[in-house]
DNA sequence: CCAATTTGACCCCA
DNA sequence: TGGGGTCAAATTGG
């Protein structure tokens, strides 16, 4: 009941985050190809599909981005990123409470796979805080990580904080081919409760839907059950972007939801949000 | 045998 | 300088 609020909550904090990344996206799609010098805080994290399995060093991606080796320098130490672009990473916090079911230790089950590097006291707190890091670190060079510091207040309550979006597919299948055949194939992994988003921006002239606005942050309204569309309402101005959400049903339960974008890509974009794309064949 | 976890050392920066 | 984050060797687990 709560839990669904919170559910939403989460969701739709997710969804903006997404949004945002999409629509920053798009502004460097735009100035693709002759690409001069783009926004100096947005990082763009290696493109997994670039390199399956493959060993740094590669070519630059297809992105055409050649700064994108710099992501690659695997054998030495210098595959860390630079503190100084750590820091940059997209950082948010929840608020997991354990379930009495699952019992102790299982609170942070993402769909995402994370695998244990670190544990530290933290002075002042109760319990140790936890450090995870992406399976697929090595393999896909995903970046993301997360810690979890269970709360000396109420001990039922596991921070977790989040460091870096997936860049790694997680199992979860790619976009496919074709379909509608976007221009562009956007693929944005979210890790917030157990939804992972996956983008699809549509071709420039995609049609456009529309919303009244009426809330000051964001609406949202179901529609016959195919979707939700949500609409974000920028805190000046009319609607910097809207989005249907639907449920993907190929995978089973899994909650994987398709997101159609459309937003103005004149609106500023500083979200310095990591992602990847790659262009749809 | 391989992969994940544990755990003390190391390292960076406020 | 030490608190917090990460590394990596040793250990555990499947």
């Amino acid at each position: 009941m709560e839990m669904m609020n919170w559910e939403r909550r989460s969701l739709l904090n997710e969804l903006i985050h997404g949004l945002k990344a999409a629509k920053q996206l798009q502004a460097i799609l735009m100035l693709n190809g002759s690409t001069t010098q783009h926004n100096p805080t947005i990082e763009l994290a290696p493109d997994p599909l670039a390199h399956p399995g493959k060993v740094p060093g590669s070519p630059a991606s297809i992105t055409g981005n050649p700064r994108s080796e710099e992501f690659f320098n695997v054998r030495s130490k210098e595959f860390n990123l630079s503190s100084k672009k750590r820091k940059m990473l997209p950082k948010w916090t929840e608020q997991v409470r354990i379930s009495p079911e699952r019992g102790l230790e299982g609170p942070h089950d993402d769909i995402f796979s994370w695998r244990k590097y670190g544990q530290k006291d933290i002075l002042g707190a109760k319990f140790p805080r936890s450090y995870y890091r992406c399976t697929f670190r090595n393999t896909q060079y995903c970046w993301a990580t997360k810690q979890v510091q269970r709360s000396d207040g109420d001990p039922t309550i596991f921070e977790v904080t989040y460091r870096g979006t997936h860049t790694c597919s997680q199992g979860i299948p790619l976009p496919e081919k074709r379909e509608t055949k976007p221009k562009h194939t956007v693929a944005v992994n979210y890790q917030n409760l157990r939804a992972s988003l996956t983008v699809r921006t549509g071709g420039l002239g995609s049609e456009a839907f529309s919303f009244p606005v009426t809330s000051p942050l964001y609406t949202y309204e179901s529609i016959n059950g195919g979707g939700t569309f949500y609409h974000h309402v920028g805190s000046s101005g009319p609607s910097d972007f809207t989005g249907l959400i639907s449920t993907n049903t190929s995978t089973g339960s899994s909650p994987i939801f398709d997101v159609n974008f459309q937003f103005d890509p004149t609106a500023e974009i500083n979200t310095g949000f990591p992602t990847f794309f790659h262009n749809s064949i």
